[in-house]
DNA sequence: GAGCACTGC
């Protein structure tokens, strides 16, 4: 293995972090700072180091590259903990986490005990759970001041930005192993994008010496889109004029086995064209890109806490976004990078830096989450956040928090509060189980909302050509005119009495990940509210495969409960809904 | 007519 930039550096490292709290690393992708990091710092002699990862996968992946470095078993001295799976032990002292299952165990333990390194890698992509740990580190060097050291790295973000937050502490540059990237711009915006990346697609193809090419589109359609009318030309092309090409959409909600494909090595004089979202973007990473052509735009998700509502807009990226589209021309060598939009756009238009996620969210599980850490100066408001939400989103969060009594009136977290926040889901569902509890329902409210958390599950997953001949969903129940929290309840009891049959959810149009997670969802919620809880909480059946005929008044109660802020009342003698609170309005259904 | 970028507890 060649050596890595990091390593020239471990003394300086080692040196900066004895003589401070919290050091910034700021390393680029290639500089090996996430895997060892935490191995310079173990051989120092700190007895226990956590590295969070903003994804489950990342948490996994390094993990396993760093005890197979140290030539130790997974799981022993290096181990994982993820969602669902917790590959630790005793013996453990490198320990990878993503960001989320560090923040839960901080509810256990604030003061995070049991480690005396913390390591924030990919900060710079800015998760919620991040600035939230962030904000948190502030404090917690303070308190443990003598045995506590943070570590926050990042690959493009703005060092002196942190270190002014974190008091000034010490920012130190790593180089990156990146090729360069030439970076060409379309003379002026084009009317189609779709148009404009194929052209440049096929003149690359056509024109340039070989190399795979990775597209960026905002979503799935404009790429099915695309796919087709890319496969169309290249087909037309003469026989032997250039080289073949295959072509991959690849997408999030692709069946994992349909992902997979971008990473198997292409035929012999193909190339290959990949059309990605921005899951291209950080998420998964494609060996033998050269060319990436960008769209300019990204799909983003939105709330608007006045409406309180979230949208999904296709917006302008920012410059890290961009440079971080076009680095991925820059892995095994030299590349070009097609950006279909002129310079002058890239440097007036759009922002420095994405709008993190915690100025794009609603805040009132992250508020719940703080007020039940019992922070000692505790107004929520004046939380120091390395950027702070709007104190509109702010005050939108402790508003639904209030009518879902989650907090009183002085902002105090209540007992009901308190158990909610135990919950890892969105705090109108704790709400909901928390009343379902005391109403003889719990096991269907568990089931409900495990079955929102996944989102996904009722989505058909194949594209629109697919659907036509497929009849989507069949009889599968509907609710009956109760709605879609009873259908979701009875489809899952259907499967559960299917003994979770993979088939089943195959022959019936269901998603088997989001099916699969929803399961999961339902298992870890009825663990923790095994301990509250005033009934079985296993599933109900008759065992002959149909649903129990039961009331759902009481469920359904419940859910209005917990949604108390988001409640609407059928309209007298009219179409559409009012809803309830100060300034009703007129919903459509 | 027809939705849904990506993560995570």
């Amino acid at each position: 293995m060649a050596t890595l930039p990091i390593v020239q550096y471990e003394e300086k490292i080692i040196e900066t972090v004895e003589n401070n709290s919290i050091t910034v690393i700021i390393g680029e992708t290639g500089s090996g700072k996430s895997t060892q990091l935490s191995q310079m710092l173990h051989r120092r002699g700190y007895s226990k180091i956590a590295v969070t990862q903003p994804r489950r996968v990342a948490a996994v992946s390094v993990s396993r590259r760093v005890a197979q470095e140290l030539g130790v078993q997974l799981g022993e001295e290096v181990g994982y903990a993820i969602r669902f799976e917790d590959r630790t032990s005793r013996n453990t002292r490198i320990k990878y986490l993503t960001d989320g299952v560090l923040l839960r165990e901080s509810l256990a333990d604030p003061e995070l005990n049991d480690y005396s390194v913390i390591i924030l890698d990919e900060a710079h992509e800015r998760s919620l759970n991040t600035d939230i740990l962030m904000g948190l580190m502030k404090r917690l060097v303070k308190i443990r001041s003598s045995n506590l050291k943070v570590l926050i790295t990042s690959a493009t973000l703005d060092g002196d930005k942190v270190s002014k937050f974190f008091r000034d502490c010490p920012v130190l540059n790593i180089p990156g192993k990146l090729y360069p990237v030439e970076v060409l711009y379309s003379k002026e915006r084009p009317v189609n994008y779709l148009d404009a990346a194929l052209k440049t697609a096929l003149d690359i193809h056509i024109r340039q010496p070989e190399g795979d090419i990775l597209i960026f589109m905002t979503g799935q359609d404009d790429i099915e889109k695309l796919v087709m009318k890319m496969e169309e030309k290249v087909r037309a092309l003469d026989e032997g004029s250039c080289m073949d090409a295959i072509i991959f959409p690849l997408h999030g909600s692709l069946p994992p086995e349909l992902q997979v494909r971008v990473f198997s090595p292409p035929p012999p004089n193909c190339r290959r064209i990949i059309v990605a979202t921005n899951i291209a973007e950080t998420s998964l990473t494609v060996d033998g890109v050269v060319y990436v052509i960008d769209s300019g735009y990204v799909k983003q998700r939105q709330y608007n806490p006045s409406s309180r509502m979230y949208s999904l807009d296709v917006v302008q990226i920012s410059k890290v976004q961009a440079n971080q589209r076009a680095g991925r021309a820059g892995r095994t060598r030299p590349g070009k990078c097609y950006r279909l939009y002129p310079s002058q756009i890239y440097h007036d238009e759009f922002l420095d830096v994405t709008v993190p996620e915690i100025q794009r969210s609603s805040l009132a599980g992250s508020v719940l989450y703080l007020k039940s850490l019992d922070l000692p100066d505790i107004d929520i408001l004046k939380f120091d956040f390395l950027d702070s939400p709007s104190p509109e989103s702010l005050r939108d969060a402790l508003k639904q928090l209030y009518l879902i009594d989650a907090i009183d009136e002085n902002g105090s977290i209540t007992s009901v509060g308190r158990k909610m926040a135990e919950l890892p889901l969105e705090p109108s569902l704790s709400r909901t189980l928390m009343e379902a509890n005391n109403h003889g329902c719990i096991t269907e409210a568990l089931t409900v909302a495990a079955m929102l958390s996944s989102e996904t599950a009722l989505l058909p997953g194949q594209s629109k050509t697919e659907k036509k001949r497929k009849r989507p969903i069949s009889n599968l129940p509907d609710g009956s005119g109760l709605g879609d929290h009873i259908q979701l309840l009875q489809i899952f009891e259907r499967w559960h009495q299917t003994d979770y049959d993979i088939g089943w959810c195959k022959d019936h149009g269901l998603q088997v990940r989001g099916m699969s997670f929803a399961r999961d969802v339902r298992k870890q919620l009825s663990q923790i509210m095994q301990k509250i809880a005033k009934e079985p909480l296993g599933i109900r059946t008759n065992g002959k495969g149909e649903e129990i005929r039961r009331d759902y008044r009481n469920l359904r109660k419940a859910l209005c409960v917990g949604y108390a802020n988001q409640l609407a009342e059928r309209k007298m003698h009219h179409n559409g809904y009012r809803t309830l609170g100060f300034q009703g309005q007129v919903v459509q259904e």
